[in-house]
DNA sequence: TCTGGGGTCCTAGGACCC
DNA sequence: TCTGGGGTCCTAGGACCC
């Protein structure tokens, strides 16, 4: 019985390519191998590229290492114990980055159409590029040549898969690693998925494997022939369908050749634990510098900051406030930055924090308010947020407002602004016996809310 | 010997607007 | 005076990927 029909889906099934024409290409143990290639004594020797400190992890493990039982993840401690013999580096992205360079190039020369997925791995299709056979064998002889040149030109090998999708080329490559070249003809995607373990699947990881196997789902052909109500029943609707329709094979999604960066973050794990409040004040705003000197070098800016901490006991909080307009002053973000850090109960100590920017917007939309910022001779020449909202009538209220300022209300007592926008006000209260303190929102005009200082004071914090 | 850093996407609840 | 539903924005947390 086709437990497809069985279940009809609301939404049309994706239709497959009718040919193997993508193709997924993944450098073998890359980073490791770059090591060994540029240090020949470590050729035919385990390699550990891992952080150095008290608490990293592994990155990439040769595989004379990963015959110790080291993995990508495994503590830097661990890995030791394991393979104390390997050679262990701290990671030389720089040089990761001119090889990958080699390859994309490599891959570009197949088609126009490629998706870099991270330094070490890319989706191809080839369907965009000219004059390709692409029949299994032309397909499986353009991938041997690319594995050829790769090998030429860097040293390195790569894994090749190639099939209808980007799920079933993904899966190729994984299967034939390492210096894998495998090609899934069209047609034959099911019977490849069926056997294999549910992991496999891009989206099942820990939490989801769990779930899985609650309901007696371990491998792909036993997810494949449930429901696609059961499905979502037990993973929800949008992974839900989304994992059942890749356990069949159904994957139409198309190669994206670039993507829009969402958010830019900068974060550290201590040695030890901190617990110094002026030492994690100067640490974020350090970070906060790091964070703007980022966004500014690919001219964006943005509304929302976030701290995020870890507790000694992993325990990961986020904090976060969005201004009204973006922004790219490192002022702003700084005096945000601590306002969050100063919410949270450090005394147990961080083992990380970390500051993010998201909400991002092209750098000449903030352009947009530079010659109102220009005409007002008083106004620092670099365009905030809070400078060029000034600069309009209704900004007015919003510069009133903006997050971070100190503010009071008659019964709640004392806080701070969150977030605002039009016509309302979300305030955070320090309430010193119930930690974070409690937001609440207001109508602009709530005349038991008021600023603690005219604006320009700047909070004691 | 405890568990990195840089991201993305999803969910859920509160609050707003219409 | 009470009730309401959809859409959107915001915050927080969780899962996942390389």
């Amino acid at each position: 019985m086709d437990p497809v029909r069985t279940s009809p889906s609301p939404v049309p099934l994706p239709r497959p390519r009718s040919r193997a024409t993508i193709l997924h290409a993944d450098l073998d143990a890359f980073y490791a191998s770059v090591e060994q290639i540029d240090k020949p004594s470590l050729r035919g020797k385990p390699v550990v590229v891992s952080g150095l400190g008290l608490r990293g992890v592994v990155a990439t493990a040769s595989y004379e290492a990963r015959e110790h039982g080291v993995r990508s993840a495994m503590s830097t401690m661990e890995a030791r114990g394991r393979c104390p013999n390997a050679a262990f580096l701290a990671p030389r992205f720089e040089a990761y980055r001119a090889a990958s360079l080699v390859v994309m190039e490599l891959l570009a020369e197949l088609s126009p159409l490629i998706e870099p997925l991270s330094l070490d791995e890319a989706y191809v299709d080839l369907a965009a590029g000219s004059h390709h056979d692409l029949s299994d064998d032309g397909v499986r002889a353009l991938a041997a040549d690319l594995k050829r040149s790769v090998h030429q030109r860097t040293g390195l090998t790569v894994s090749v898969g190639a099939g209808s999708s980007k799920l079933v080329a993904k899966i190729a490559s994984d299967l034939g690693k390492p210096d894998g070249l495998m090609v899934i003809s069209a047609g034959d995607e099911a019977a490849m998925l069926r056997p294999l373990a549910a992991v496999r699947l891009p989206g099942v990881g820990p939490a989801t494997a769990a779930k899985l196997r609650a309901i007696g789902v371990t491998t792909i052909a036993q997810l494949a022939d449930l429901s696609e109500a059961d499905a979502v029943t037990a993973l929800g609707k949008s992974q839900g369908r989304g994992l059942w329709l890749l356990a069949h094979g159904f994957d139409d999604r198309p190669l994206s050749l670039e993507r829009e960066s969402k958010s830019v973050s900068v974060e550290d794990t201590f040695d030890r634990d901190i617990a110094d409040v002026p030492r994690l004040m100067s640490i974020v705003e350090e970070m906060s510098r790091r964070v703007v000197e980022r966004l500014a070098a690919t001219r964006l800016s943005g509304r929302t900051i976030s701290v995020k901490v870890r507790l000694h006991d992993f325990t990961t909080l986020t904090r976060s406030a969005t201004l009204p307009a973006p922004t790219d002053d490192p002022r702003v973000v700084v005096r945000l930055a601590r306002q969050l850090l100063a919410e949270v109960d450090v005394s147990g100590g961080l083992r990380l924090v970390g500051v993010g920017v998201s909400g991002l917007a092209d750098w000449t939309q903030d352009d947009l308010f530079g010659e109102l910022i220009a005409a007002d001779p008083d106004d620092d020449p670099t365009p905030t947020a809070e400078a060029s909202l000034d600069a309009t009538p209704a900004g007015q209220a919003a510069r009133t407002w903006v997050p971070g300022r100190d503010v009071v209300h008659a019964t709640f007592g004392h806080g701070w602004v969150q977030g605002s926008g039009a016509g309302w006000v979300t305030v955070r209260f320090e309430t010193r016996d119930t930690p974070p303190g409690r937001v609440k929102s207001f109508r602009v005009g709530d005349p038991n809310l008021r600023p603690t200082a005219p604006y320009g004071a700047a909070p004691a914090r």
